[in-house]
DNA sequence: CTGAAAGCGCTTACAG
DNA sequence: CTGAAAGCGCTTACAG
C-alpha cells in the first residue's frame, strides 16, 4: 500500500525483514534486489534508484547473519578491555576502534570482569570475529589459555599493555626504559634517594618498571634496595589521589626523607604533592615528584607534574599493524613483541635536589 | 586423529567451523550435538561430557549467524556514544554495558563521528540489535531522523543526555534543577552577581541550564541579563582547563567582577580557580567557583571544588528500565521522558560573598 | 541415540 | 531484468 506518509500519525509500518518481502514490496525479483545491494554491474539507474528509495522508506536492512552465512567476511574485531575507569585505557580503546574502522572493521567491545571472561570470548568466537585485542591487565593464566587457543586456531590477536604473556603477540610501553629516562633526569638534578609511591605489587608492568630502576641505579653504582624507599605496605592498596596523600603524610614524617618521588601514576603523584605542600614542603625546592601517564591533569596542578607519556597513538598504530600482518599472513606463526618507546614530559614538579 | 596434545609444539589444528564437522569429530550425530549445545533433556551424562570435552579441546563454537537465522534472538543492544574523551560519558557507557550484561544482553559499542553515523546505524540494524541507546550529544536533525525510523519499525531505543529530541524516549539529568539548586546555594551565601564560564553555545543542555538560572533568578526578582556576566565570546571556544584560565584572566581584570562563578564543567572551573589564585585572589574568600560533573579531580584541588553530580547510576538504571519496558510492551507507543534529579556536592570552593 | 528433511535469509551461477 | 535452484550452519520435529 504505497500511500503518502504523514509525519506524526504513527501508523505501524509492517517491518520488512527479508529480501523476499522487500522484493515483493518494490515489485522486483529477489535476484535483482540482491544485485543492487551488492552494487553489481548491468543494472539500469532507474532500478537502482527505485530500490534505494524503497530502502530509505521502509528502513529495510539485509540480515547480517544470512550474509555472513553465505561466506561474506564479518569484518569484526573483538576488543576486550579491562575497565573503563582508567583514562589511558579508554584512550587506547577509542583510538584502536577509530583506526580499525578506518580499515573497514567494526568493533565488538566488551569490558571483561573476572566472571564474564570466558563468556565474552565465546561470544566473540561465535560472532566469528577476525581478530581479538586485549587492552589492560588480565589474569595471566586465563589469558595465556585463551591465547593458546587463538594460536591453535590461527585467530589473529594482540595484547596491548600486558607484557610477558606466553605466545602472545604483544604491544607494550617500554616501561623499563621509561624508568631509566626518568631516573637519569632526576640523577642529573642531583637526586640520590628516591621515594616510591605505589610502585609495588605483583603486576608485571610494575615489576618491569622496578627492573628499569634497578638497572639504571646499578649503572650508577647504587643498590636499589639502599637508595629507594617504599611505604606502600603501611596502607590498604589503592591507586588514587587519597593513597598518594597517605603516603606523603608518612614520608613527610620520617627523618631521612628521600628528595625525589616516583609515583605509579599521575593521581598518586598529585595526591602526594598536595599533601607535601599542605605540610609546608615546596615542590620542587624541597622535593621533586613525578607521575606516570601524562594525563591532562598534569598541566592542571601547581607546579605542573613531570610525567611519562605512554605514546598512545604509536601504541595503537603498532597494535593495528600487528593485527593486519596476522590477517595478511595467516601462516606466519612467529610471536611478535613490540616495545613502544615512552616520552618523558618534564614539567616544574621536578627540579634541583636541595643542598 | 585424537592423539594427546603437547603444549608447545604448535601443530596447526584443523579448525572446526560447523556442527557437522564437529559431530563427525566426536563420532556423534549432528542432532545429538545440537541437543547438548541447547541443553535439552534426555541425554546421557556421558554423552554430554564427551561433547563438552571435545568443545574445549577443539575450541569449536557454534556459528552465531546460523543460530540467529534460525530465529534465536540476538540479545544484542547497540550503543552509540559521542566520544570517549569526556569521563562522564565513559562512565555512563561502562555502567550501561554492565547493567545490560547482567540482563543477558551483549553490547555493540560504536563511537559515532559525524561521517560514520549512518553507517553505524545500518550496521546495528543489520545485526538485528534489539534496542539502540545513544549517549552524548549528536546532530539533532540526524538523530531525529533515526529515532523516527526506530519508532516506525518498533525498535526500542533510549537517548541518554540529549534532551528535546522529538519522539525520543529520553533519560536526562534535570539540568535546570541543578542550576536552581546551585544558585540557591550561592544566593544563601550572599552572592548577587555571577560570572558564567563556558556556559554559552547552541547545545540544548547548555540552554537548559541557562533557563534554570533564569527562572531561579526571576524568583528572586533579578534579571539574568543584569546579574550574570559571560566573557566566552572573547576566546576560541574550548571546554578545558586552559579555557577556564583565559576566562579567569579576563574576569580578574574587569572592575565590577562577579563574586561567584558558575562553570560549564569541572575542567573549566579548575582552570579558572588556578588562574584566580595565581593572581592573588583567594577562593572562596574573594570569590566562589563551582564546577559540573563532580569528577574525581574535584577532590584533588585546593580548595575542593563544589560541583553538580550527574547521578550516573540512577541515569543508567533508568535508561535500562526504559529499554526493558519497550522490549516488554512493544505496542505501547507513548514517548517516555525521565528527568534525573542531580545532587549538588558542596565543597570548599564556594563560601560567603565578600563584604 | 541416529538420520533424513525442512527452513531461516541471503548470494550466486544458470537458463530464460 | 526474471525465476528456480543450491547451499551456507544451524534447529527442530519426525520416524526409526
Amino acid at each position: 500500500m504505497p500511500s503518502s506518509r504523514k509525519a506524526d500519525k504513527p501508523r505501524p509500518v509492517p517491518r520488512i525483514t527479508s529480501t523476499a518481502e522487500f522484493a515483493r514490496h518494490v515489485g522486483l525479483a529477489r535476484t535483482t534486489v540482491s544485485r543492487v545491494l551488492n552494487q553489481q554491474p548491468g543494472l539500469k539507474q532507474k532500478t537502482i534508484d527505485r530500490v534505494q528509495r524503497a530502502m530509505a522508506e521502509t528502513g529495510f536492512t539485509p540480515n547480517a547473519y544470512a550474509l555472513h552465512l553465505k561466506g561474506k567476511r564479518t569484518a569484526l574485531v573483538g576488543i576486550c578491555v579491562e575497565n573503563l575507569l582508567t583514562p589511558p585505557a579508554v584512550r587506547k580503546l577509542a583510538g584502536l576502534q577509530r583506526l580499525l574502522r578506518e580499515n573497514g572493521y567494526s568493533s565488538l567491545i566488551e569490558v571483561l570482569d573476572p566472571r564474564s571472561g570466558q563468556k565474552v570470548i565465546r561470544h566473540f568466537l561465535s560472532m566469528r570475529v577476525e581478530a581479538i585485542a586485549f587492552i589492560g591487565h588480565f589474569a595471566e593464566a586465563e589469558l595465556e589459555r585463551w591465547i593458546a587457543g587463538f594460536v591453535n586456531q590461527g585467530l589473529p590477536h594482540v595484547v596491548i599493555d600486558q607484557h610477558g604473556i606466553k605466545e602472545a603477540n604483544t604491544v607494550t610501553l617500554d616501561r623499563a626504559k621509561a624508568m631509566a629516562e626518568l631516573l637519569e633526569h632526576l640523577w642529573a638534578l642531583g637526586h640520590r634517594t628516591f621515594g616510591l609511591l605505589g610502585l609495588s605489587g605483583p603486576l608485571r608492568s610494575t615489576q618491569d618498571r622496578l627492573r628499569g630502576l634497578d638497572a639504571t641505579l646499578a649503572q650508577h653504582g647504587l643498590l636499589i634496595a639502599a637508595c629507594t624507599r617504599s611505604l606502600d605496605h603501611l596502607y590498604e592498596r589503592r591507586n588514587d589521589f587519597e593513597f598518594g596523600r597517605l603516603l606523603a603524610r608518612s614520608f613527610a614524617q620520617i627523618p631521612d626523607r628521600p628528595t625525589a618521588y616516583i609515583a605509579l601514576n599521575d593521581e598518586i603523584a598529585i595526591g602526594a604533592m598536595h599533601e607535601f605542600q599542605h605540610r609546608g614542603l615546596a615542590v620542587p625546592a624541597d622535593l621533586s615528584i613525578s607521575g606516570f601517564n601524562n594525563q591532562d591533569i598534569c598541566e592542571m596542578t601547581t607546579p605542573g607534574l613531570t610525567s611519562v607519556d605512554q605514546q598512545i597513538d604509536a601504541t595503537i598504530l603498532a597494535a593495528t599493524e600487528v593485527l593486519q600482518t596476522q590477517i595478511k599472513f595467516p601462516t606466519r606463526t612467529k610471536t611478535v613483541v613490540r616495545m613502544i618507546p615512552p616520552a618523558l614530559i618534564i614539567r616544574e614538579s621536578t627540579g634541583r635536589a636541595p643542598a
